[in-house]
DNA sequence: AAAAGCCATATTTTCGAAAATCATACCGTT
DNA sequence: AACGGTATGATTTTCGAAAATATGGCTTTT
């Protein structure tokens, strides 16, 4: 009986590194270390109970997803945010996506469109809920980003798949850091529900078009909200 | 007298991880290392002189740029090719080289078009030495990848440009795996040169079109002389 | 003979100490 | 006071031993 409601010190079956990675990458993305904050040893070993090296190799594949910063010599810190990056982000987010969701349309099969219309539909129920800070919901979360990467499944290209969720991680962090002076969510329940139908409909143009004007509108909401925190460096 | 010829153990300035994960990267796209090989650490460390932990550490980040493939618990091999990993490769290289050309030619200023120049002439000089092999060429190898950064430098995504990198490398591998198998070059430097002309003289639908047709028969050729490695495995 | 369990060995993964490097404060000189 | 150099403490980076896990062969059982 002893060993009942013990933590386990990782997930099952994954390295401590990799437990480490997804971790930091979740807290990074929530701006729970906030843009441009010291990653120091001292207080990673203690915040998250692995040695150096794990960390080292944790923050590592961190700076290759473009979440952290690493100063060769220096340490690394958390990725400072920009306009001049949340532009990039958002750019290549609607080059990339536009393109995948094109080939997902003309690509899925039964099982896509299945997928596309359960993640919408758990989506929605969530958003019933607390339909004013669904951002804060980690369930909401979690289901958003599985309606987006259903939409784009079908592509065929695991490849663009890796970049654009990395992607997709940057922007998330935008959204999280504009969230607590954002007034009130726009619409984008209605929004996901004509993605969705553009989607399964296969009118390739009228998807791509509203997936580019949501991206933007998006990314133009962080940069009226959280302009403040993007200028001071 | 006594440190002369000592070959300094990293370079200047780097930590000795950045060193490793470069010449790793080297290796890995010359074919050193041949795809799906197991990477184990008692062979690295003895090659490349450095401890496990900064192995690991050089090998997680080539995992992110899709060089190596990291299987947990169960150690690291280069990444496997495969027909189908060399058609996502070619048509995520196309995706964004395309815009990249693009938003080169438009923003591009003096600058630019004498980097263009001054990099292909650069490449001509180095041709015409051994034009038989320019792939076993090293310096060939550097002057071709630069004259193709240099065509897109201008574009003004650092986002995008990372992304490309990493793309041009896996595509870099896939050229050499081939190479010894290929019977002669085609004409590239005709290529190059009629590439750079539309790109100098502003005619971007022209340079996006010779840049397509240069990535895709590039790829073409690959999967021609070295279709027997993509199946096997 | 095939399958399942078990042990021994090979290999990866993690750890904290030690070395290397950087940042800062101090001191002497101009 | 300003500057340059140096010592000191803080922090990162590297290392190889030790722990954890996987692999392959051997034995036993069905």
């Amino acid at each position: 009986m002893s060993d009942i409601a013990i933590r386990p010190r990782k997930e099952f079956g994954k390295t401590i590194a990799a437990d480490i990675t997804h971790r930091l990458r979740e807290e990074i993305i929530a701006c729970g270390l906030a843009p441009g904050e010291p990653l120091r040893f001292d207080v990673l070993r203690e915040r998250f109970g692995a040695s150096f090296t794990t960390l080292r190799e944790a923050l590592t594949a961190l700076a290759a997803e473009g979440l952290v910063d690493a100063q060769e010599q220096r340490g690394f810190r958390v990725a400072p945010v920009s306009r001049q990056d949340l532009v990039e982000v958002t750019d290549a987010r609607v080059l990339i996506e536009v393109e995948l969701i094109r080939r997902s349309i003309e690509r899925g099969d039964d099982d896509w469109e299945i997928a596309v219309i359960s993640t919408l539909h758990r989506l929605k129920r969530i958003e019933q809920r607390d339909p004013e800070h669904p951002l804060r919901d980690p369930e909401w979360k979690i289901a958003h980003r599985q309606f987006h990467q259903a939409l784009v499944s079908a592509c065929g290209s695991a490849t663009l798949l890796a970049i654009r969720a990395d992607l997709f991680d940057r922007a998330e962090r935008y959204r999280h850091l504009s969230a607590n002076f954002r007034p009130r969510p726009r619409d984008k329940a209605g929004e996901h529900q004509a993605i969705m139908q553009a989607a399964i409909s296969r009118n390739a143009d009228l998807a791509v078009q509203l997936i580019e004007a949501h991206i933007r509108s998006t990314s133009d909401n962080v940069a009226k909200y959280a302009g403040h925190l993007l200028d001071a460096e």
